[in-house]
DNA sequence: ATTCTTGCAAACCCTTTGCAAGCTA
DNA sequence: TAGCTTGCAAAGGGTTTGCAAGAAT
């Protein structure tokens, strides 16, 4: 069940929380992890993130009010942060030029300290 | 051709944009619309903005530079934006985490001024 | 004649959904 | 039994691509 994204410290895409789900022997089948993320989701017990090809991918968010990530592009791996001062900004840029009802999305993407020393070993071996 | 595309001065999707060009007589089909809409942003000509719903919108891009943007959600019309404390914050909590090879999104949406009346007007209605 | 561009239709991929079967209360 | 959960397969929606016809050089 659900239970199962507890462990998911890093963001997956539901195709391979899937794969992951097989792989522990778990019997759930595409169409219904589907479901359990999408319900999660709405239930705001997910942090939801759109890739750059489109495809979403969810992490088990800890927090509780409004924050941001800094993800990991190659293993997934998030660290979750705060900005206050990006807040304050945002909604003085937003009034300035007349936006209402706004939200915001702020994600830094890079490699994590793991991925950018496996990634330059990769360079180093071409 | 993607002369069409000059015209935008917001965000459309790659069918928004094909349905637009139908209109005005021009003969384009979809496929080339997508041929014509990625070749463009493969060349950074325009700036890429995902959808909730995991689809692609595209605008002009005045291209200077890094920047980003208060979009309305309603209608499409956006501003571009500078944010250079953001920036700075951006580097310094990836920096923080020893992230690498940053990259980051910032985008502000909301409805602008005219979308703001008429969501309140329609609202009234009710 | 060679090369690039276009259209069409089929293919892809992620995601959602109808429906019948299995559980649960 | 009434109601919710699940799996399967089909359908949906955006996007890409193979291939043959047409335009450009």
């Amino acid at each position: 069940m659900s239970d199962a994204l507890d462990e998911l410290a890093d963001f997956v895409s539901t195709q391979e929380l899937h794969r992951i789900l097989q792989e522990r022997g778990a019997s759930v089948s595409l169409a219904t992890t589907y479901r359990i993320v999408q319900s999660m989701a709405d239930d705001g017990l997910l942090d939801v993130l759109r890739a750059d090809d489109g495809e979403a991918r969810y992490r088990r968010c800890e927090a509780h009010g409004h924050h941001h990530h800094l993800v990991c592009r190659r293993c997934g791996k998030a660290v979750e942060i705060e900005a206050p001062t990006v807040e304050a900004w945002a909604s003085r840029i937003a009034a300035e030029n007349g936006y209402t009802a706004l939200e915001h999305t702020v994600e830094i993407f890079g490699l994590c300290p793991e991925c950018s020393a496996a990634v330059a070993a990769e360079h180093s071996e071409e």
